[in-house]
RNA sequence: GUGAGUGUAGCUCAGCCGGAUAGAGCACUGGGUUGUGGCCCCAGUGGGCGAGGGUUCGAAUCCCUUCACUCACCCCA
């Protein structure tokens, strides 16, 4: 009880590891049937790399980030998003060499320090998709589906795709000095962190819950109204693409980006059943990327979603009970050795089998068979094993047999349905 | 980093305007059936009230400090 874990890190215990073992399987089939090739990259990376691809004043870099010096003196940080590691690890393998158009899934924990709360943790979970080397918008509106149709399959329901466009390095800082400059005209109606946002990000204040901010920020300009041509047409064809594959969003001129890299098109996921952290999923494109991590010019687009956001949305039920095939009661002495040696012999055919290992009372061995809800229980007594048999009760119809002990094996591998064993 | 709430048995929680050995339900163990489960009945194990300090004749109950958890802000998946 003394040492527990670390703040903000988490056990997946037992009784919760289906649903993870579920939303993973769908996650690799889903992106699989999509042409996504699953990439592991290391938990740690250079903390120049995500310096420099996140953002150098972004607040993951500045004050999330799990960043100490190795024993070499180097400065090594924990990733605290998958996108910079898995750009990094397309370039460092040169994989376009292969097709320049690579669509890559990973599965794995991120690390930031943060003040955890209800869906957000120090260790949390991420699977991520990006695809590089397409800067076509037909590829943001099939990523947004294969991200829709996972969240579909995984049986979330009620969700709302938000959809944005923050234009590109030509039309966006145009855009930000407008709405500074529309704000600036407020400031005495903006609380004290939006007067700082105000200098730092203006687009942040659109996330500002305060009475008078939102109030003050009705009337102001939207990026979308500020678009270059080529990104108008490029969020246009986004627009028409996701209309072509049936996919309904929100049009949200307010939502925007905390990772410096993203261009374009941006989306989000939201659900009103996760409190305040309520985005499943959130992505975009991200053209600038490459260039900044010290690449060519190379456009990319992916899309995070939170494992425990997302977990903690599905349906309760669905997760299948296991259930011991066999309990082996035993009475004593003798019975005991035999069961010790059916047992193991059992588990080497694939079969579930458990038994007492402190030679309690036959009620107490029941109790704990019915507690564990084994589907069979066999009685090894004295008597019956002088015959070499034993009793064989079915634990859900409350019959019981006799049974050669030798046939046990046989009548086993029938029982257990090949389904039941575990799918490969 | 800021704010609010909570911290009593393995779990859920009661007790908290101070007062004599700290409670309930569930779980666990044993028994009621010298060899048989789920229901029921009986009995039992288990905590000294997050930690430290203070006030007091006396503190789980009041005060201070600290830690942890939760939620919210910030930010994000």
């Amino acid at each position: 009880m003394e040492i527990k874990a670390i703040r903000g890190f988490n056990d997946i215990l037992p009784s919760e590891i289906r649903k993870w073992q579920f939303v993973e399987r769908i996650a690799r089939e889903v992106f699989e049937g999509f042409g996504f090739s699953e990439i592991r990259i290391p938990v740690l990376e250079r903390t120049e790399l995500f310096a420099r691809g996140i953002g150098e004043s972004t607040d993951i870099v500045e004050k999330e980030m799990y960043t100490f010096l190795d024993r070499s003196g180097n400065s090594v940080t924990l990733r605290p998003e998958a996108t910079a590691s898995i750009a990094r690890a397309y370039l460092e393998h040169q994989l376009y060499s292969f097709d320049p158009v690579a669509k890559l899934y990973f599965i794995g924990p991120m690390f930031r320090y943060e003040r955890p709360q209800k869906g957000r943790y120090r260790q949390f979970y991420q699977v991520d998709a990006e695809v590089f080397g397409v800067g076509n918008p037909m590829v943001d509106a099939e990523v947004i589906l294969m991200l829709m149709h996972f969240l579909k399959k995984v049986g979330l329901e009620r969700l709302e795709l938000h959809l944005n466009s923050l234009g590109c390095r030509a039309c966006r800082p145009r855009y930000r000095e407008d709405l500074r400059n529309f704000l600036k005209r407020k400031t005495f109606q903006l609380c004290r962190d939006c007067q700082r946002r105000l200098q730092m990000n203006p687009l942040r204040i659109f996330d500002c819950k305060v009475q008078t901010c939102q109030e003050a920020i009705v009337e102001a300009p939207r990026v979308i109204d500020f678009l270059c041509e080529d990104c108008q047409i490029h969020f246009d064809k986004v627009k028409e693409y996701l209309q072509m594959v049936g996919l309904d969003y929100i049009l949200n001129p307010r939502m925007v980006r905390g990772l410096d890299y993203y261009t374009r098109t941006a989306f989000e996921v939201v659900s009103y059943h996760l409190g305040a952290q309520n985005a499943v999923t959130g992505g975009g494109r991200y053209d600038n990327l490459f260039k900044e991590i010290g690449g060519p010019d190379i456009p990319g687009i992916g899309f995070a979603v939170g494992m425990e956001r997302l977990i903690s949305l599905l349906p309760n039920e669905r997760h299948t009970i296991s259930r011991p095939h066999l309990f082996i009661a035993a009475l004593s002495g003798e019975p005991q050795k035999e069961a010790y040696r059916l047992v193991n012999q059992f588990h080497l055919e694939g079969i579930w089998a458990e038994l007492d290992y402190e030679g309690k009372s036959l009620k107490s061995q029941m109790r704990r068979a019915d507690k564990l809800k084994a589907r069979f229980t066999l009685i090894l007594g004295d008597e019956e094993m002088r015959k070499g048999k034993a009793i064989l009760r079915d634990m859900d119809t409350h019959t019981q047999e006799e049974v050669f002990i030798s046939d046990l094996l046989k009548i086993f591998k029938e029982k257990v349905s090949p389904q039941k064993s575990t799918p490969s």
